[in-house]
DNA sequence: CAATTTACTACGTAATCTGATATAGTCGCC
DNA sequence: GGCGACTATATCAGATTACGTAGTAAATTG
């Protein structure tokens, strides 16, 4: 299921609050689960990275560390931006497969 | 229809693509059309670094240009290619919908 | 107790995005 | 007939981002 011939997988970001909206999760668990919807794997490098950025920005908060896990919770503010996000991702995606249908069946 | 919050516009590779696969267009008409479809304006250096990417990787070619418009075709590497990911796109839409509509309603 | 899996940090590099800047033709309009 | 707005393309530098690798270390499994 792995995206073939994109030199990069799509917008880590987004894969990332997609699946916090699931509920919390740490990073392991994020990467599996991630794997599990879009068929890619992320790095540490880029998991990481991405979950500070978001951090930064608002759009996710990081639980305190139970055992040697840390958890991360998508915020309010987090989840209004994911849901503005995926309503236009999932449009452009409608018209795209439209126009691959009918342009290019 | 602006995406806020976000520092970057989603792939515009992708929005380029999708934008293609309505037929052939020069890079003026796909800034237009992707601001129809996604609600994002795509400056001239995002818009024609992508273009000269894209065309390296064999996922579109330019046309001979007329006038002074340099049209850009889709190729079939493309298309199949744009597919895949439109799929992918659709299926991470949905599920990311779903799971904020059951666990932030 | 060795191997694997889990879990994260730190670092470097390569790719990408973006805004600024430049050029130039066309159109309406006052 | 000059002005601004819009069409149309292109290039560049700078900042940001993506992603792999290497490393550390605890827990689990056989």
């Amino acid at each position: 299921m792995a995206v073939r011939g994109w030199r990069r997988a799509q917008d880590p970001a987004l894969l990332v609050l997609t699946s916090l909206a699931a509920g919390p999760m740490h990073g392991y668990a994020l990467i599996k689960d991630i794997e599990a919807i879009a068929g890619v794997t992320l790095g540490p490098g880029t998991l990481y990275g991405v979950l500070s950025r978001l951090e930064e920005e608002g759009f996710v908060e990081s639980l305190p560390a139970e055992d040697r896990r840390r958890p991360y919770r998508i915020t309010g503010v987090g989840a209004i931006a994911l849901r503005e996000r995926l309503q236009v991702t999932s449009t452009v995606a409608a018209i795209g497969l439209r126009r691959l249908g009918t342009a290019l069946a």
